[in-house]
Formats: structure tokens, sequence, C-alpha cells
DNA sequence: GCTCAGCATGTTGACGTGAACATGCCCGAT
DNA sequence: ATCGGGCATGTTCACGTCAACATGCTGAGC
């Protein structure tokens, strides 16, 4: 009957796509506008077709483009997250927490890196983004950086910042750092200690900003002296740096920490010089990542909830997509965890 | 001149849509094709054009539309990456440096999280993969569950495995566990001590068993008596709980740990327990996570390069993406790192 | 018996892009 | 002067999908 070579789905196999809706109505002996319906779980197909039209993509082991889906709706059912790479503990937390809150709501990360965080680098991450297939973008980057990079955004692409300034043009998930930070501080004075030294991240971070302010203000209302702001980097390294300046000091008996890792630089510090933790220095961190609970002795912290900030994220972002209006912004608070490293000062 | 209303880009800027590549060529009075030609960078377009197109794009705020590119091209230039949530220490470091590694060459990621290790979750990670707009995948999933999952991925997509058994139907970018583990035990071995006691990974991981083999028969390579096994989660806290148990023991003199998390709650355990690390017990972990070198005491441990692991998957994958042909397997070294939480056994 | 609502299904076209092919011009070679 | 090669630019069409509209059938209501 038919000639050899005629037969279309053995002409068609060379290419190297699969096979297309098309595909699937022939085999279904449908139309192609059926199999889209299946595709997309709409009811108003009878029974019998949509079994037949799921057999016929089983057969042909169709999946559907999305890039043609995209095309048409004008959706990519995918979410951008623009983070610095090589970022802390805390990011990553968050990232995962927005991973599985994407995933739930049927939409899927892109990541987008920022390499190395100058301004050229985030202006350049910007510009890769308007070409990107998202629908909406979460940006965690240090905001002042972010300040001062004249970045444009393509117009009516939805934003949420996370842990960064109160902008008006962008949704904002923050976490209250103020809150931590004061706890942390009067935590400390509350045991006795005159004063609270401490060390804080990066000049251009945000969340350092605060946490520094905050811990400022805390002990102006309690009349204790501050002593002068110290600078990390955030990582254990530089808090071990600066711990072993402290350690020297004998006035030094309580030290807060902008973050963890440099509470633990401060540990080691102080285990290295001789000084007993908490017993004439008492530490708190900020953060609470999970190997806090095992320093030596184990860490009194600021518990963040990252998860939270994710999932907030991810529902404001969403939100925007979906209805076009923003959501308000938002504020995740943080908690005092008790441990070991806090005690009174000596007497 | 013209009428009221009647301007055609009044008109069409009712639609949420930016411009097109049509509306670029109107404003430049070029060809849309020569529009494309500028946006893709070739070099069949003069000088005067191509400024006068760019003109236009920046007049318009022209973006390329990524979905018809796609759909156009069959090539979404994004890369697949699914893994646990919650991940390691070591799957962020890959994960950063496959981020970067795909910038680089122009591609973006996406991610697909597996938020419970289970095979159901696993199965629909993939299902869910199909959909997705990639061209590649890499997957980095403890290896035993991927191959309980019956998984059916879309033909024709590159996969490269990391960390994982050494499949034929995948490119597989491995570390040395085995190296690893080997000169860590016969770090502790060279220092006299008599035997070195193991806390493993979880069973299901391929990492833990590969650096668990690997410590049995260096032990048996060096006739030394090899101690059961004990096993932990990864998680300090686990560490700590199995630690605790061999501070009571007098015996235990040297203990490698899968990783460094667990390694840290092993310290804590020797410190609670009032045995000294080193002079009475040594430690080594596996890892060399930032914070080791600030553990207290600084903690021996395995180097891994993370960053090599991410950087040569993606080149593995991108190599199969534009060429169709496999590479060969990678297998990423490892290195002893030693710092003071190792030393020779009490005498 | 006739009408028409309600539902399953089919037909048409457009989303924005780029490959393939077509056109037209300039300029050097003959 | 003529031809043709090379290059800039234009035209056409299909990638796979889904919204909008069209069609045709069933059965309830009068």
């Amino acid at each position: 009957m038919t000639a050899i070579g005629t037969a279309p789905d053995t002409a068609a196999s060379g290419r190297r796509r699969g096979p297309s809706m098309a595909d699937v109505a022939r085999e279904a002996h449908v139309s192609g506008q059926t199999v889209s319906r299946v595709s997309n779980g709409r009811h108003n197909v009878d029974a019998d077709t949509r079994e037949r039209v799921l057999a016929a993509m089983r057969k042909l082991g169709y999946r559907p483009n999305s890039a043609a889906r995209a095309l048409r709706t004008g959706r990519f059912h995918s979410i951008g997250v623009i983070m610095f790479t090589l970022s802390s503990f805390g990011n990553m937390r968050t990232l995962d927490a927005i991973a599985i809150a994407s995933a739930d709501a049927g939409y899927s990360i892109t990541l987008i890196p920022v390499p190395h965080p100058t301004q050229g680098e985030i202006s350049g991450a910007f510009d890769r983004l308007s070409e990107e297939a998202v629908d909406g973008v979460i940006i965690i980057i240090e905001a002042h950086l972010l300040d001062e990079s004249d970045i444009e955004l393509p117009p009516d692409l939805p934003v949420v910042v996370v842990d960064s300034t109160g902008s008006d043009r962008y949704t904002v998930v923050d976490t209250d750092q103020a809150l931590g930070a004061r706890l942390a501080t009067e935590h400390l004075l509350a045991l006795g200690h005159r004063t609270v030294w401490h060390i804080a991240g990066p000049e251009r971070s945000y969340s350092a900003s605060r946490r520094r302010e905050s811990w400022q203000q805390t002990l102006a209302a309690h009349g204790a002296e501050a002593p002068p702001v110290l600078v990390g980097d955030w990582s254990a390294e530089s808090g071990h740096e600066i711990g072993r300046a402290l350690a020297a000091d004998p006035e030094v008996t309580a030290i807060f920490a902008a973050n963890d890792q440099m509470a633990l630089g401060v540990l080691r510090a102080m285990h290295e010089a001789g000084r007993a933790v908490p017993d004439e220095v008492s530490v708190v961190g900020f953060d609470d990542m999970e190997e806090a609970a095992s320093f030596w002795p184990p860490l009194t912290t600021v518990r963040q909830f990252f998860g939270e900030v994710g999932r907030l994220s991810v529902e404001a972002l969403l939100h925007e997509v979906e209805s076009s209006e923003r959501r308000e912004n938002r504020l995740v608070t943080t908690e005092l965890v008790e441990r070991a490293s806090t005690g009174r000062p000596p007497s």
C-alpha cells in the first residue's frame, strides 16, 4: 500500500525532537486541542477519550514542550533567585525553603549566581536576568550593594527582596534583626556584664548594620558604655582574629558576634588564650546554624527562621505574579537560644 | 499628521507583553531578521545598521523572548540540578560551583528539589523534570536511593551523576573517597595508633559506603584489627551521641569521622568527658568545611574539591549537550589537611 | 416534533524567533 | 561594458502550544 519510507512517523523520527501534540493527536485519533485539554487536566473531556489520549501519550513518550507553552501563555512557571555564590549558611537555608515552596506551587527555580560581589557583577546578573525565562525574581543580596548598583529591572517583573532595606519599589521579606540583636545584648547585660562587645559583619551588609545598630541602641538604653565596633567578614577566621585581640583584654567579659561562624572563631581564640567560656567570657552568636549546638561550649545564639523567610518570599512573589498586586512587607521574628556559652561575669 | 490613537505602538501598549523583534524592526526601519542577527551577535551586519538596531532596542526596552527562542532552536540554555534539599555542606558547595561554571558557559541553573529522600519523591522529581525546560541534568543524590528508584529519564537527555556508582548509562563525576579515607586512616596509624575507629555516614549514602570500605581495607592492609562500624547520619548531633560512647572507652585513641560535622560532635563529646584532644584521642574528619580550621582543636580532615567537582560536571554535561557524545568519567582527588586534632597516642 | 441548552470535540490562528532561501547592490575581473 | 562573487538585508515559514471560536450531537422541556 504505502510506498517504502512514506510513513510520516518514520520520516519524522530522524529529528531530535520528541513527539508533539500533533503526534499524540494522530495516534489517539483526536484533535490536537483535545490533547492539549488532557495535558492541562481540563474536565471537559470524555473519560474514554481522555484514556485514549493518555495511552497515546505513554506510548509515544510525549512530554509537553514548555517553551511552546511559555510562548503561548506568556508564563514560564519559574522563579529567578539572584544570590551570591559561596553564600552564607543562612542564604542556603533560605534558598532551600524557596525551592521547596516553589515546587509545591508548581514553579521551578532558576538560579542566577553573582560570583563576585562587585557592582559590575551585580549589574551583569540583572542583565542576564532580563533574558531569563522567569515570572518573577527573589533577590538575596546585601542590600547596600544593591542600592549602589544602578540596576534596571525589566518593568512589570515582580520582585521580592530578602533581608534588605524597606524600599517602596519592591516587596520586602525581612528578618527582625533588631529584635535578635537586642535579645542577645539584653541577655548578656541581664547576666550582670557591664557591657557587651560586638563583632559586626561587613559594612556593606544590611543585616550586619541592623544588628550593630540594635546592639548600640540596647547598650544605650541600659546605660552601658559602648565599646568600639569590631568588624569581621562573617568568616570564622575573621572572628578568630578579632577574638585574639579581645582575649588579651581582661576587661572583656561578654561578646556578641554577628553570626555563628565568627562566634566559633572567638571560641577558638578564647581556648587558645586559656580564657574559660563561659566562666571568664560569655559568647553569643547569631543564626543558630545546625552545628552551633555542638560547638564547645554549645553556643548561645539568636535563632533565625530561614525556612519561614523562604516560604513567605515565594508566597509574596507568586501572589504578585498571579494577581499583579503587591503583598505587604513581612517581618520574620527571631528568638534567643540559650546554651552553655553564656553565664555570669567573673566576680 | 497622524490621527489621534492611530500610532501602532500606542495601540499595542495595552497588552502586557514587552516589545518584540517586530517592534524593534519597525523602529529601526529594518527587517526582523536583521534584529535577530544583531540580537545574536552575528557579524554580517553593517556597523551603522547594528547601531541603529541597538538604539531601537534600548529605546523600546527590548528583551529577547527566551521561550520563543527555545521553541525555535530546541535549546533552553539551562541545566537542571536534582538534589536533596537541606543537603549537606558539600552539596551546597558543589551546587555553587555548578552555578558559576554554568553561568560562565551561558547556561542558567534550574533547581529541582527533592524534599524527602523517599523513592516516591525522587520519582516525582524526575517526572517534573521531564517537563522542565532543560538541556541536560546533573544529579546529586545518594546513589543507593537512585538505584532503587525505577526512574525513567527522558531519552536523549544528557545526564551527569555526581558522587555515584559507576553506571554505564551516565557520565559520572566522582570524588576519590577511597583515597581520602585511606589517607585519614594511614595518617592515624602512622602516628602510632593501634587501630582507628570509624563513624560512618548513613547506609544509603554511596560516599559513606566508599569511605567505610576504604577505611576497612586500609586497616586490614596494615594488619590492624577493625573495630565495629558505628553509623551516624552526617549530623553533629549523631557524632556527639556516638562520640559519648567512644569517650567512655579508654581503648579508643583514634577516630575517623566520615564528615566534619560528625567530627565536631565527637570533639564536643570528648570535651564533655574530659578526654583531651589530641593528647588522649585523635580525631579526623572529612570534607574540610570552612569552619573546620576553627574547631577546637582545629580539625585534621580530608579536603574535597567541591569546586572542581562542580566544574567538571558542567563541562561534561555541556560537552554531551553540544556534541552528543559522552565524556569519560572523572575522578576528583582528595588530600589530607593536618591540623591540631591529631597526634601520637598516649604512651 | 421542535427548540435550544449544554457539552464534547474540532478548526484556525498567533505567540516571537531564527533557519533557509531570496534579493539586490557594489566592485573587481575580464 | 559585462559578468559574477560576495555581502548586507529582506521574505517566508515552522517550531508546539492554547485561546477563541465553530461545529455537531444529545436530551430535556414544551
